[in-house]
DNA sequence: ACTATTTTGTTATAACATTACATATATTCC
DNA sequence: GGAATATATGTAATGTTATAACAAAATAGT
């Protein structure tokens, strides 16, 4: 299956504006198969967080759209990235309570993530047998994994020269 | 090597004072050899940890140490924690915001948890693979790997029935 | 147009974490 | 032992992240 959304390199120079042009066409059609309304909170939030390498925290969205003339008040924000969230159109990061675009909302329900620790960037990967081998290791605990939260945190190829 | 610490059994019964105090005992002679001074609401916080399994609240251990005479504001139990973290006695689990104890503080420095979404409790694995597999993925992006963030949340064996 | 559902506005507050500066307690070295 | 230094704690204020509760508005289905 091939993937509908290019960026896969966070950490490389490539025209950005596909991926969110990607992402934006990818969870339109999305919200129209599953008759959810991507109103224009929710699709600004979804820009917003697609415009930036950087996971971006709910509060800097916020004040964002604030300056963009939309309500600034939080239950607006938490209120779209949940929408986002549960039509796995965005990622979570636990270790940044900040939110990224997903690359591939049609399939995955996880999200494997690189970040780098001084410049911010954040990346997702997909490590194939990961899910597998994270589950034969539950399972030998007697324990049923329905989430995975992997964050690696470290140096980006740039910032490691 | 031998495990220091027989506590690898969140979800199952066992006499927990035995992982209770051979936490302490090692976390005494890190301490010792480190010439670090584990003080008594250092060592407070750390049996308060190891005494759920649970993982704790900042604030929940603040109140436990609010009831027992102890300073209540929140540097006090932020410092502690800091402190046990820099000695690798207890982690973090950013998916919580909580703390739990270090099963083996003389050799990790991450620790991958199985978090039941139902009894709260969590358990650390030890996954051996998994650090190398997760860092030849990081290498495929040119990514350095520091710290590693893996928890699994889903149903314990108690839960699942 | 009427009704039910979904979405948004608004206010307040909960939960988690840090800064900054003062005070006290240990440790070191003479 | 006592002064100087380093480490740890006390205290007040504030910053950051997230949710609760209820009212109003917009939308969809009939």
């Amino acid at each position: 299956m091939q993937d509908p959304n290019p960026c896969r390199s966070a950490f490389n120079q490539h025209d950005h504006q596909n991926c969110i042009d990607s992402a934006l066409e990818t969870a339109k059609k999305l919200c129209r198969q599953r008759s959810s309304r991507l109103t224009p909170v929710r699709q600004r939030v979804l820009e917003l967080i697609w415009q930036s390498h950087h996971p971006l925290g709910a509060y800097q969205i916020l004040s964002q759209l604030g300056e963009e003339g939309f309500n600034s008040a939080p239950p607006t924000v938490y209120r779209a990235l949940d929408f986002l969230l549960e039509h796995g159109l965005v990622h979570r990061i636990a270790s940044l309570n900040a939110f990224i675009g997903c690359v591939s909302p049609e399939q995955c329900h996880h999200g494997y993530f690189l970040i780098c620790r001084n410049c911010g960037s954040a990346q997702e990967i997909k490590a194939q047998n990961l899910s597998g081998f994270l589950h034969q290791n539950a399972e030998a605990a007697g324990f049923k994994i329905e989430s995975e939260t992997v964050e690696l945190s470290g140096l980006c190829p740039l910032c490691q020269s």
